[in-house]
Order: structure tokens, then sequence, then C-alpha cells
DNA sequence: CCGTATCCGACTAGATACTG
DNA sequence: CAGTATCTAGTCGGATACGG
């Protein structure tokens, strides 16, 4: 069954959309799990070298809540948290990928 | 040519691309210009009642030296001014698309 | 009709220090 | 290793009043 969109409604959608990955840090660390990639807090921590670990946390908290990333912890000595995209979480790069080609149309459009 | 991403260059490229549209407003007026239509300021004002002035053309005048909007004015009295996007606007359109496509898949994943 | 100018509260992210 | 807690500066949007 379709949807009938207004423009109001339209652009609520979107931005729902948006603000699972709206947060200074959440599409970088989607770009670091793209492709299946899992990697440890501390390795995120070096692979992003400018992130501090509260911002770190924080938003790998509320994509886990939001449903695009998975936390696996291992129960050992010293401790081991790893992080990953969900099916959905890797469902996004598409998406991302048109917004890539579009914003690459506009030398088209400019002078 | 192709480009060769890194997390970081493919996260700052989205981001980029997100910019253009970033701000409480833009998706919702972009909504309303869809399909090519050319509305005045204060038909933008009432088509988005709870808009003040002030974001308005705020809004209106970052999408228009971003590029995705176009501002035509009347030389008349009274002043008629009217907002149409651009083509690379109206190209946005499939992005956003995918984007809630994406966001529909969700139910898919949840439980 | 189509804007501009000013003030102000809310929210975000960074710095920093500390803990199981 | 993998977090938590607190404080603060900067940014964004809303309210309001005024101008060509």
């Amino acid at each position: 069954m379709e949807k009938n969109w207004t423009p109001v409604t339209a652009a609520k959608g979107v931005e729902q959309a948006l603000k699972i990955f709206d947060g200074k840090w959440k599409l970088v660390i989607m770009f670091h799990l793209f492709g299946g990639q899992v990697l440890r807090f501390s390795e995120l921590e070096k692979a992003i070298p400018t992130i501090t670990q509260k911002m770190l946390i924080q938003q790998l908290r509320q994509m886990e809540v939001d449903g695009v990333v998975r936390r696996i912890v291992h129960a050992q000595a010293p401790p081991k948290v790893e992080y990953a995209l969900t099916d959905w979480g890797q469902a996004l790069c598409p998406a991302l990928d048109a917004l890539l080609k579009w914003a690459d149309l506009r030398e088209n459009h400019d002078r």
C-alpha cells in the first residue's frame, strides 16, 4: 500500500531518518563499520583520534538504541566490547551513496 | 574516474551533502517546492504557519547561496518575490526517497 | 509585501577528571 | 579496557519589534 505524503509529513519522515545518524560522529563511526567490520571500543578510539571517550560512547549508545549498531560484550578480564552495524545499519549505505552522487551533480549546475 | 573513499573522507562527503539541507526548515521548504512549484514569500509563510519570518528568510537565503533554491524578484509595487528549486535542488528527491525507504526497512529488523 | 535587528533560552559538544 | 561525571563555551532557533 502507498503512503500519501504531504510536504510536511514527507519532511518529518526524512527528519526521522536523518536523526538516526545525526550527531557529529555517527557517520564517521558508521563508515568505519560498513562492510561488516567489527571493532572494539579502543580500536574505534584509535581509528578516530580526535573523538573523546565521552562522545564515542554517547554516539554508540544512541546508535545502539536506534538499532543501527550492535554491541557485543565478551565476558572476560580485561573487558572486551565490540561494535558492529546491524543489518539495518548496513542497509543505509545505498542511501548515503545516493547523497554522495547528488553532491557530485553540483558541478553540472554551478558555474 | 573513481574516488577512493576512506571512512573519514566518505563521512565528510556525506556531511557536506547534509549541510545543504540542514536547518530546521529547509526540508519542509524543499518539499513544498518539489515538482517545480513556484511560491511567493508570503505563500511559503502561509504554507508553513509555525515558521517565523526570520527563519524563513534565513533558510531561503542559505539555500540560495548553496544553489538549491532560485530567487525570482519581480520589479513591481507591491513587491513580489518568488522561490523555486534549482535543477540541482530537484535532483535531491531520489536521494531523499532512498532515505525514506531505508527508514521503512526498520520494521523488518526490529522486534 | 518582504524583509532586518536584537535579545534570549535550550541544546551540543569539548575538556577534564575519575572508576569498576 | 571501557566506560562515567561535571563543567563550560559556542551554536541554533524562537520571540519580538522595526523598516523600505
